[in-house]
DNA sequence: GGGTTCAACCTAGGGATGTTAGGAAGCGCC
DNA sequence: GGCGCTTCCTAACATCCCTAGGTTGAACCC
């Protein structure tokens, strides 16, 4: 019998679509082993198991995820950047559940410092701090005040939180133009 | 043998304390069952499975995070009340994990309706924008990002987001202040 | 008190999953 | 062609959810 030719990286991509198309949480061992024609105890040689191949989903989600928001400040500032970043992450929230449920999976500390793109996301953050006039301990309140409202409304509208019948699209767009009105009038408030 | 005297009520209590101790995604009816000294199947009398188990420890929970939002909010009006449902909000995040992430548990439909608690959180919600000068649409676009910026922090700091060396305390306060400046200058942004 | 009935709890077992241990066989390299 | 590493396999076990059917405690009725 021909081998399937699986590696590590191959392994996890396919796992972060699998969990894009029946969810993080109902990823599985057996499920991914299914998909590459192979038994489940097979993966054990390429993953630890899976609470191993489920961090590795979640680091590559956060890569993937740094260098989309990376790209979307990119040549940007003020009140376009944060519109962009905005839009960036609400795409990821939706458009790759999985992945995006996997972002918050609970990485060891050893492996998220190994990880470029962890610490890629927290400065895209503060580079987007920039057009505003924040300087310390200012910016790691607005930071962690960004962070929290997308975080917050992506969260909700992918459990169905939200269920009033009003636009979703619009309550976002506010939801951003509170934010810049609040960058904007930091040392006011 | 003598019975071990479970209801319902007393075994969906008890699950939600179990998962407050040991995480809602933990929580199992083999553990459940222990704990009362029976065996997993026995369950099965007073429950129709796990799903309805998360899904009544669910409607437990927002039941009496509704009382406590209703409570803080009691007798206060503007700053004062976003302050007190600001604070109850996030006591119950970190105090009752369990129970927090219960209430994120996709419940049917029916189950909601016929929960007084869940109505309840959106109505204590807006009478908390009484304070303010808002109407629909911006009532609703305004509870949204309430809800939105209290759960992503109170998410984000349970699931460990946060890592800079930085009060949360402090980065707590200026959210809710600056939740409070955006709401007085909403038809101003 | 004795019988009836209901419901709580039990044992037994099947299916799914994660995991480990040890064996067979493909594929590269000499 | 032969050696060896690595991939993949089978076998087996533990835990979990769940079903089916039996046993027994406890309340109620006469």
């Amino acid at each position: 019998m021909p081998r399937a030719g699986i590696t590590p990286d191959a392994l996890v991509a396919a796992a972060a679509d699998l969990a894009d198309e029946i969810g993080f949480e109902n990823l599985t061992l057996a499920a991914l082993a299914k998909r590459f024609g192979v038994r489940d105890a097979s993966l054990y040689t390429h993953v630890r198991g899976l609470a191993d191949l489920q961090e590795r989903v979640a680091l590559l989600a956060l890569t993937e995820w740094a260098e989309s928001l990376g790209a979307a400040v990119e040549g940007r500032s003020g009140r376009d950047a944060l519109v962009a970043f905005a839009d960036a992450y609400r795409a990821m929230a939706t458009g790759h559940p999985g992945r995006y449920a996997a972002t918050r999976f609970p990485v060891s500390p050893e492996a998220a410092a190994a990880t470029p793109g962890v610490a890629r996301i927290i400065e895209v953050c503060y580079a987007l701090l920039r057009g505003y006039d924040l300087d310390e301990p200012a910016a790691t309140d607005a930071v962690r005040l960004l962070r929290s409202t997308f975080h917050g409304f992506s969260d909700l509208e992918a459990t169905g939180g939200f269920t009033a019948d009003h636009s979703l699209e619009t309550s976002w767009r506010r939801a951003v133009d509170a934010l810049h009105h609040t960058l904007t009038d930091w040392s006011r408030i």
